[in-house]
RNA sequence: UGACCCAUGGUGUAAUUGGCAACACGUCGGAUUUUGGUUCCGCAGAGUCCUGGUUCGAGCCCAGGUGGGUCAGCCA
């Protein structure tokens, strides 16, 4: 192996998955093969968590000169659906991953695992348990007692064959036998107390049909299906620790050779005020408290595309927290801090007003329109430059003007000015008040012609504001999200349902929201910053004579930390 | 009265494999700025869960504790 491929030598620190891999390498384990797989179950759809095993997956095989097989993980046809499967490969395909014409399912191989199963028997390594679940379940014994053995344990391998074989053809009910591999029932780890491998259901499944009455359960055919297909590195989630000598010992029964496929499992990932537990997603949905799988509060890939994540911004957090066996709880606003990074970078600047306030420039004339020439994005000039009309009545932020402003505010108040990002320099002579309400109602201002952007002028004032011509406007709904949950983690507390953390501020809907006219042709997933607001991406739900926003996140605001 | 896994600033990770505990985010200052954004500079913040041991030297090795997690689905 050459030492330049070899990131220890460069002094990367490299995960201790990373690790182990440059290590069989280096040891030519499996002739030095790399080939790993993301094996997904279809039950649900993908979420960030799925992403950080995605891109260990994927990016490992690449990085080491291998390759990732996709494989659905489909040996429950009671739990699974085609409606997603094609979700699952569209994410992936979203997230920068290709298999390739590496798409496997478990259901390939029933017939191979079948035989296998067949085989066992004949050696006398399984059985038939006629025995119904409860019974089993208790036989099992507990974590701290050994188990006790099945009276049928010892059923001669003519039996055990001919009831495995009448299972499959159906003359039996659910529930009624299982097979079971023979091992140990009194292992101090329960997954070797003579597991079940085999369980009859007579359930229609989304690629075999009623082929099969028996279907093999994970441990019989997740370590099978990575040794059919090659695999070196079957990376996993800690929960499946305890399974490793399991899968170990099905894989023994079944290698004729050197090579064999290695179990290394790594911490999932967590997240603050969100969850991940595709069941209680799933409820979210059922129940109404999202509007979908997509609602841009999930932490669902297409969620978080439909919010305006990137891919990058993705890959570039999961590559920020690691791999590791603690169980941690990542911060969301490390996973904010990398969309804004990468958003900082490619998205365009453009002008919108959220809460609206008309301001009347008294000295401008009624009938002149300016255009002003605007940098798309100040970090990338080759971003290019818009034209923004400019009349004598504006819109600008509520928050931008105040009656009697405090220390340090640098915006719009009586008697002060500001500049108008990339025009003019305004002074503000007098409002209007609805004395009832308290609300001000218009602002009247002076502009000064000799402050016009880009022509030199050395008037300097403290504060600069957006703004959108109110002639010129385009109308907008904002969407404004906020964490779905008020609690760091509201799946993990004993007495109390998550449901009760539910944050009722998470989704707060702004209609007549103010936009420059350069908006109006923007399409569903288009990415913008929002000068001093935010990001924002156009919903799906956007047409061209309602126009629709959601914000991504926020721009670190200094100022909301200075009042508080 | 089991087996297995884990423990480093607020959070997430690192520590050239036994040699001055570092990085990112966050926080707090300052500079720059026609975004209170960005960028840049800087401060503070852990002595590595505890007790022993080995060693010239331990975050790392050993022993024993403590705390947390996983496992008793015919789910994955």
């Amino acid at each position: 192996m050459e030492k330049n491929q070899d990131p220890a030598v460069k002094n990367e620190p490299v995960s201790f998955i990373e690790q182990f891999i440059i290590d069989d390498i280096k040891e030519g384990k499996n002739n030095g093969r790399i080939h790993t797989r993301f094996p997904p179950e279809p039950n649900g759809y993908l979420h960030i968590g799925h992403a950080k095993a995605i891109c260990l997956d994927f990016g490992m095989a690449k990085k080491y000169g291998g390759k990732c097989n996709l494989r659905f993980d489909d040996t429950n046809p009671v739990k699974e659906e085609v409606e997603y499967i094609d979700s699952i490969k569209e994410d992936i395909h979203w997230l920068g991953f290709d298999w390739e014409d590496r798409e496997y399912y478990a259901s390939d191989y029933f017939g191979k695992l079948f035989e296998f199963a067949v085989d066992l028997i004949k050696r006398g390594l399984a059985y038939v348990d006629d025995q119904p679940a409860d019974v089993i379940s208790a036989q099992k014994g507990t974590p701290s007692q050994p188990g006790t053995v099945s009276p049928f344990r010892n059923r001669p391998v003519a039996g055990n064959l001919d009831l495995f074989y009448r299972m499959n053809e159906g003359e039996f009910g659910e529930g009624s036998r299982v097979l079971r591999a023979k091992i140990d029932m009194a292992s101090p780890n329960m997954q070797m107390r003579d597991p079940i491998i085999y369980r009859i259901i007579k359930s229609f499944h989304h690629r075999t049909g009623d082929a099969w009455k028996v279907y093999p359960m994970y441990d019989f055919a997740h370590g099978q299906s990575d040794y059919f297909e090659g695999i070196t590195h079957s990376l996993c989630t800690l929960e499946f620790e305890v399974h490793r000598p399991l899968y170990d010992w099905l894989v023994d029964q079944l290698r004729t050779s050197d090579y064999r496929p290695r179990q290394i499992e790594f911490n999932r990932l967590n997240l603050t005020y969100t969850m991940m537990s595709k069941r209680k997603l799933l409820e979210l949905v059922q129940e109404g408290k999202v509007s979908g799988w997509d609602d841009p509060r999930m932490p669902t890939l297409c969620g978080l595309r439909r919010r305006g994540y990137t891919p990058e911004s993705i890959r570039k957090f999961v590559d920020l927290i690691g791999y590791t066996k603690v169980e941690a709880i990542n911060d969301i606003s490390l996973l904010e801090h990398a969309v804004r990074e990468d958003l900082n970078i490619k998205a365009p600047r453009v002008f919108g007003v959220l809460a609206p306030l008309k301001v009347i420039i008294t000295n401008y004339p009624a009938d002149k329109v300016e255009e002003m020439e605007i940098l798309n994005n100040p970090e990338d000039e080759s971003m290019g430059k818009r034209k923004v009309p400019f009349s004598n009545e504006l819109f600008i932020e509520r928050d931008d003007f105040m009656e009697n402003p405090p220390h340090k505010y640098f915006r719009l108040a009586p008697g002060a000015e500001v500049r108008l990002k990339g025009a003019y320099i305004i002074k503000c002579e007098s409002f209007k008040k609805d004395e009832k309400t308290g609300q001000i109602e218009e602002v009247y201002c002076t502009y000064d012609s000799s402050t016009r952007s880009g022509e030199g002028s050395e008037k300097k004032v403290k504060g600069t504001l957006h703004w959108v011509s109110a002639r010129h406007a385009v109308e907008a709904e904002v969407r404004l999200y906020d964490r779905l949950f008020d609690h760091e983690d509201p799946s993990g507390q004993k007495d109390d349902d998550y449901r009760k953390f539910l944050n009722p501020d998470s989704l707060k809907v702004l209609p007549g929201c103010k936009l420059e006219p350069s908006l109006a042709p923007a399409k569903p997933l288009e990415k913008f910053q929002f000068q001093r607001l935010g990001y924002f991406c156009v919903d799906y739900d956007s047409t061209p004579d309602h126009l629709v926003f959601n914000r991504t996140v926020s721009l670190k605001d200094t100022w909301a930390k200075i009042k508080k």
